[in-house]
DNA sequence: AGAAAATGCAACCAATGAGTTGCATTTTAG
DNA sequence: CTAAAATGCAACTCATTGGTTGCATTTTCT
C-alpha cells in the first residue's frame, strides 16, 4: 500500500463539504444535533427540496445518516468520514513541513 | 462575530480539495516539494492543460502559489488556508461530541 | 540562428450540479 | 374523517466544471 493511499477516498468527502449550503448544514447538525428536513430548511436560504438534495449528497459521502420517525425524517451527523478528511489534512501539513525542512537543509549544505 | 463564522470561508477550500486530480496534486506537492507544470503532469493521468487548470483552481482557493523561473513555472503548496479547513473540521468534531454528550445526558434524566 | 522544451491562450464539448416548480403520498391532529 | 404538516418524486433550467485539441509565445541549448 502506497503512502498516497486514501487520497482517492478523501476526495468525495471534501467535495461534499465544498458547498456553502452543505457546510452550513453540517455546522448546524454538529452544533444543534439531529434535526428534521423542515427544521433544517427554516434557517437555510434555499428550498426544502434543495436542502433534501444536499442532505443526500452528504449521505453519499457518508457524512450524515437519516432515520425515519413518523412522518418526518431525522438527519444526524456521522463523524467517521470526517476523520478521514482530517487525517488527509494532517498528512499533507506534515509532509509539507518535512519538505520545507529538507529544502532548508539542502540550501544550507 | 457568530460561532458559525468561517463556515462560508472554508467552503472554497473544501471545494478545491474535492477533486481526485487536485487532491493528488496537493499530496504530491506536499510530499515532494515545489515542482513545474510539466513535472506535475508526468504522473498525472490527464493533460498538461488540465493540470494547469487545476493548479489555478487550487491557487484561487489560496492552496498553492506559483513563481516564474526562466521558462518554467514552479508551483508550491501554501499551508495557510489548509489550516482553515482543519480548524473547521476540528470545530465540527468537537461540536458533534458535545451534542452527543448533551443527548446522552438528556436521555439519562 | 534554429530546434526543442515549457507554457500560455482560446474555443469547444459533455457531464454534473444547484436550484426551482408542481404534484403525489404519508402521517398526525382535531 | 378531513385538513394540515412533512416529505417524496420528477422534470426542467442554467451555470459550472473537468477535460480536450490546436496554435502562439517564450526560453534554453547547441
Amino acid at each position: 500500500m502506497s503512502r498516497r493511499s486514501g487520497v482517492r477516498a478523501a476526495a468525495p468527502v471534501f467535495a461534499a463539504l465544498g458547498d456553502e449550503t452543505r457546510l452550513a448544514l453540517v455546522a448546524r447538525l454538529s452544533s444543534d444535533g439531529p434535526a428534521s428536513i423542515s427544521r433544517l430548511t427554516s434557517g437555510s436560504a434555499v428550498t426544502r427540496q434543495a436542502v433534501t438534495k444536499h442532505l443526500h449528497v452528504l449521505a453519499g459521502a457518508g457524512l450524515v445518516r437519516d432515520v425515519r420517525q413518523g412522518r418526518e425524517r431525522i438527519w444526524a451527523l456521522e463523524s467517521e468520514h470526517l476523520e478521514d478528511a482530517r487525517r488527509f489534512l494532517d498528512r499533507v501539513s506534515q509532509g509539507w513541513d518535512d519538505a520545507l525542512a529538507r529544502l532548508r537543509k539542502h540550501v544550507e549544505e
